[in-house]
DNA sequence: GTCTATACTTCGATAGAC
DNA sequence: GTCTATCGAAGTATAGAC
C-alpha cells in the first residue's frame, strides 16, 4: 500500500473549473503560468484543493489534454465525414484555440518527458484519421500523388495554420493574409468553394 | 543614483560562456531549463556570477538572441544574395538550431513582455530580408504573382520547416519526408537543382 | 469537499569579502 | 572577476482539522 492519500471524483464541478481555468491560462498566457497557487486563486479556491484533484501537475495537464482532445477528435471525426475533408482540416487548425492548445502543449512537452509520449500518441492518431479521410479524395480529383502525396498535403494542412497561430501571438502580420489567400484558392479548385454554414467556432482566427 | 552595481564587459571569456550555454539549454531542452544556477552550473562558474553579468534573466535572454540573431542576419543576407533565393530560405529555415531557438524564443515571449517586442522586430526585419530578394525572382519565372504572392511564399518557405521541426522535437515524423519532397520538388522546376555546395551547417535537421 | 498549516525545494537577486 | 552568504518570494506537495 504505497498512498492512501484521497483524490476528487472526476464529476466534481470544482475539478472541472480547475481544468478550464488551466486551459484559458495556457492559452492567454503560457503553460509557465500554471501554477497550482494560480489556478486556485483564479478558481477562487485553496491551493491544496488542487493537489486533492491533481495529485501532481503533470495530472492537471495530461487531464486538461485528455479533455480538450476527446471534443476536438470527435467535432473532428464528424467534420471529416464530408466530401470536403480538406476544407474541414484547414478551418479546424485554423481555430485559434485548438493551435494555441497544440503549441503550448508541444512547448510543455520539451520539459515534461512524462507528457511528452501522450501529446505525440494523440497528434500521431489525428494525423492519420485525416489521412484516412484525404485517401481517395485527392485521385478523385485528378492530383498527381506522385508529387504531391497525401501525408504531405495533410502535415501542411496542419503545420501552415500553426505557424501562422504562433506568429500572430507574437504580433507579426506580414504574409498571413496573402497565404490564406493562396492555400484558399487552391481548396477551391479541388474541392470548390467551401459550402457548410462555417458556424465559426469561438476562437476562430478571423 | 539608483544603483552603483557592477556589471561585467562584453568581451569577457565567461561571460560568452555563459552565453554559449544558456543556447544551448533552449536548444536541447527548453528556455525554462535556463535559471541563473543552472547555466552557472553547466559553465562551471558561481551562480551570482551570471548574475554579475547579466543583472536580470531578461537581461541574459536578450544577450543570447542578439548574439545569435546578428550572425545568422548576417548568413542570411549573403546566402540571399545568388540566384536561388528560395532554396537559400529553404535551407536557412531547415536548420534545427535555428527553427528550434526561433520556437523557443516565441514561447518565451509569451509569457516574458519585455522580449516580445525584440523579438517580433527581428523576425519582421527578416521577412523583409526573405521579401526584398525574392522581389523579381518570381515573375522572372512567370509565375503568377496574384496568386502566390511573394509574402505568401516567404511566409510559407519560414512557416513549414519550422513546425516539422516542433513536431521532430517531439518524435512525430508522419508526412515530413513527404513535404520536403513537394517543396523541394516545386524549388527545382522554379529555381534549378540545388546549386552551391550546400555545407549542412551543424544542427542541419537531415 | 475544503481549508489551515507547514515542510521542503528552488529560484532571482543582492551585499560584500576576497 | 569571482565567490560566500543570505534574503525573500514562489513553487510542489502533504498531513490533518473542519
Amino acid at each position: 500500500m504505497a498512498s492512501a492519500r484521497r483524490i476528487g471524483t472526476e464529476t466534481s464541478r470544482t475539478r472541472a473549473r480547475l481544468l478550464e481555468v488551466t486551459e484559458r491560462l495556457m492559452v492567454e498566457e503560457s503553460f509557465v503560468a500554471v501554477t497550482s497557487r494560480r489556478v486556485a486563486n483564479e478558481a477562487g479556491v485553496n491551493p491544496a484543493l488542487v493537489h486533492y484533484y491533481f495529485p501532481t501537475l503533470d495530472d492537471l495537464f495530461i487531464a486538461v489534454f485528455r479533455h480538450r482532445t476527446e471534443r476536438l477528435l470527435q467535432r473532428l471525426a464528424e467534420d471529416l465525414q464530408t466530401d470536403q475533408p480538406l476544407w474541414a482540416m484547414w478551418e479546424y487548425n485554423s481555430d485559434r484555440t485548438v493551435s494555441a492548445l497544440a503549441t503550448e502543449f508541444m512547448a510543455l512537452a520539451n520539459h515534461r518527458k512524462a507528457i511528452q509520449a501522450e501529446i505525440a500518441a494523440v497528434a500521431e492518431r489525428i494525423r492519420a484519421m485525416h489521412l484516412r479521410a484525404l485517401a481517395d479524395t485527392l485521385e478523385r480529383h485528378g492530383i498527381d500523388t506522385e508529387i504531391f502525396a497525401p501525408a504531405a498535403i495533410v502535415t501542411l494542412m496542419v503545420a501552415i495554420p500553426r505557424s501562422i497561430a504562433i506568429e500572430e501571438a507574437l504580433g507579426m502580420t506580414a504574409g498571413h493574409r496573402e497565404v490564406r489567400a493562396l492555400v484558399e484558392h487552391l481548396l477551391e479548385r479541388l474541392e470548390g468553394p467551401r459550402r457548410k454554414a462555417t458556424k465559426t467556432a469561438p476562437g476562430m482566427i478571423r
